[in-house]
DNA sequence: TTTAGGATTGTGAGCGTTCACAAAAATGTG
DNA sequence: CACATTTTTGTGAACGCTCACAATCCTAAA
């Protein structure tokens, strides 16, 4: 009952018959060990119930078996202080996760300031205490070169999501821009002339993106400037209401619109709602973001989900890769779904 | 540019003029450490910027500085994979690693088969190589008796979330059977008569629980057995919905339900909405989750909200307490709320 | 002044791995 | 069969810290 001794390798390699670095070769997959030894010390592995001791591990060699994630501190926690949750958050705690999973991995989250003077002492805080052999920056503090340059220098693999210009590191992304031309074009194809963008952000580097896809959608259909119209909310609720409400009033509205994220669709279905539009036979709507509430508004919302989960899952990948040698480096475009639900349909006559 | 030479101990030593030991005591809040010198030692990590290194601290002394947050794997896979997200996870995150970063802790996730028969196995692998100070374990882990001994045995503290029978180790929960009283009586001081209870599963205890609550406090009201009734749901929307139909379109349907989860509790509107009844009009419903998606559904949802992230903190909290000295066990309460919003309202004449 | 006793500081050892290199065994070559 | 190679295995040392204990410094009582 009291606290059973721990088995080491040394115990492997005794049971064994074996020095503990032919264990160690084992365990790591190493070349050069005969058949029959790496069956007598697998088997004694197993008998033994041995597992190598990570903090160990880390010490004698270079790996620490760890990929570090990091969040904005302040935008993570408004949406959790405002009961919003954080879909994003936990995304990436699924594809990540189980990732690291795949290849003896863990995975730890930490928060950290964007944009804050001494957001890189917090980073550099973290991976010496930490060490993790490789870290996943999703925006805004993937566009944070001070935080590129100090995972360079310290020899830390890095992975930038969200970050599409090539850059000698990892950069995993969707087709943001794509991503707004293809909602565009489903409207357009189902008989829209008169659409409505609720941008979340100018200064949001996606928001732009997305725009710039609209634009270019509509304007590859022979859609007028004023019928292709760009509105900035701000991502909420009650702003976005606020600013919606006079235009879907007007004479001229939009018979659809395409929201820069859930809550801003949200919003929009309520104040059609409250304006005596049906939705999709008087107004067609999109959505960016597919959290998971989505599927339960009325009627459900028709959305462009974004591949979190994927995109993390392939950082943490290609990091785990280039811990064990490989150059990190590379582009990945992580392809996105536009998820038809029941926001949308041909214009009104 | 070529990685600098990590900052030991040795080098704080060396630049404050004592021995490594006196620095360790100074990173640890030791006691016996002349004002003066402790100054001097604190200027020097200050200018050299020295972070102790975690896996060296985790081999030199006991501590890993560690969590290990537990969750079922199949649960959790399934909701993740069926874009129903897993806010619960959300929630862990949130209140575990706010917590676990005011103490210098580290928080990590990790999926276990509940049930399994390796179960034990897979656990026992885990804390023997991440070796953590502290364990979580969420329901249905939490009931593991199996799971709590071998942690007993390897001396690792643990906490058991939704697990209210005192047990001699930590135990935190919320009070699922008030909570379900509460809601009830906040019906029927609406005026209710008529109540059902939609029940995830039977084997679930915490369904147990809150049906329980649910009697209880409609008999307190002097309802009658058929005015207070359970049906069994599985947590799902369809089935729900199947179930829901014909209760619903039968003459002496019920005023008011009351619903296991959120998913459940949009199944009701669903169906209420096809049956041509007006929700709170015609008919009241509480759901007992509160996810984030919940406020924008139509009309937005009354529901119990569960302080998961409360009674994670308070476990992460209770557990690094323990890892610094202190016995690990008693049982906390966490205040659960019941939040308004627009799906309540005194029933039909 | 001496000295016991507490407060403060330092020293060697050890935690469980991997690394770099040395040794030994197996294989091939002429 | 002797030798050069290659494959396989083993041996210190090191990683950065804390532990246990030893050494030193003070303080104050005798």
């Amino acid at each position: 009952m009291n606290a059973r001794k721990t088995v080491t390798i040394e115990d492997v390699a005794l049971a064994a018959g074996v020095s503990r670095q032919t264990v160690s070769r084992v365990i790591n997959r190493g070349p050069n060990v005969k058949p029959a030894v790496r069956e007598r010390i697998d088997a004694a592995i197993e008998r033994l119930g041995y597992v190598p001791n990570l903090s160990a591990r880390r010490m004698g060699g270079g790996k620490s078996f760890m990929i570090l994630a990091i969040n904005d501190r302040q935008r993570t926690l408004e949406n959790w202080e405002a009961g919003r949750g954080n879909d994003w958050v936990d995304q990436m705690l699924f594809g990540g996760m189980t990732e690291c999973e795949k290849h003896g991995y863990h995975l730890v989250f930490e928060l950290i300031d964007a944009g804050a003077d001494d957001a890189p002492r917090q980073l550099s805080r973290v991976i010496a205490s930490l060490r993790p052999d490789g870290v996943v920056l999703t925006p805004p503090h993937s566009d944070d070169q001070a935080l590129v340059s100090l995972l360079d220098e310290r020899g830390i693999a890095c992975a930038r999501i969200g970050q599409r210009e090539p850059s000698g590191h990892l950069d995993i992304f969707m087709d943001e821009r794509g991503a707004a031309m293809e909602a565009t074009r489903h409207l357009v194809e189902l008989g829209h002339r008169r659409l409505t963008f609720i941008a979340g952000s100018p200064g949001y580097g996606n928001s732009r993106r997305r725009v710039e896809g609209f634009q270019s959608a509509t304007r590859a259909a022979g859609i007028s400037k004023d019928g292709a119209t760009v509105l900035d909310g701000d991502f909420h609720f009650s702003t976005t209401a606020a600013v919606l409400e006079p235009l879907l009033k007007s004479r001229v509205r939009p018979t659809a619109i395409i929201a820069d994220n859930d809550e801003m669709a949200f919003a929009t279905l309520h104040v059609a709602d409250r304006c005596g539009i049906e939705v999709p036979r008087g107004l067609s709507v999109i959505s960016f973001e597919d959290t998971p509430g989505v599927r339960f508004s009325v009627p459900p919302l028709t959305a462009i989900r974004q591949p979190t989960a994927r995109m993390i899952a392939c950082a943490c990948e290609k990091l785990i890769e280039s811990a064990s040698g490989k150059r990190a480096a590379g582009s990945f475009e992580i392809p996105h779904e536009l998820i038809m639900r029941a926001t949308t349909g041909p214009p009104p006559r």
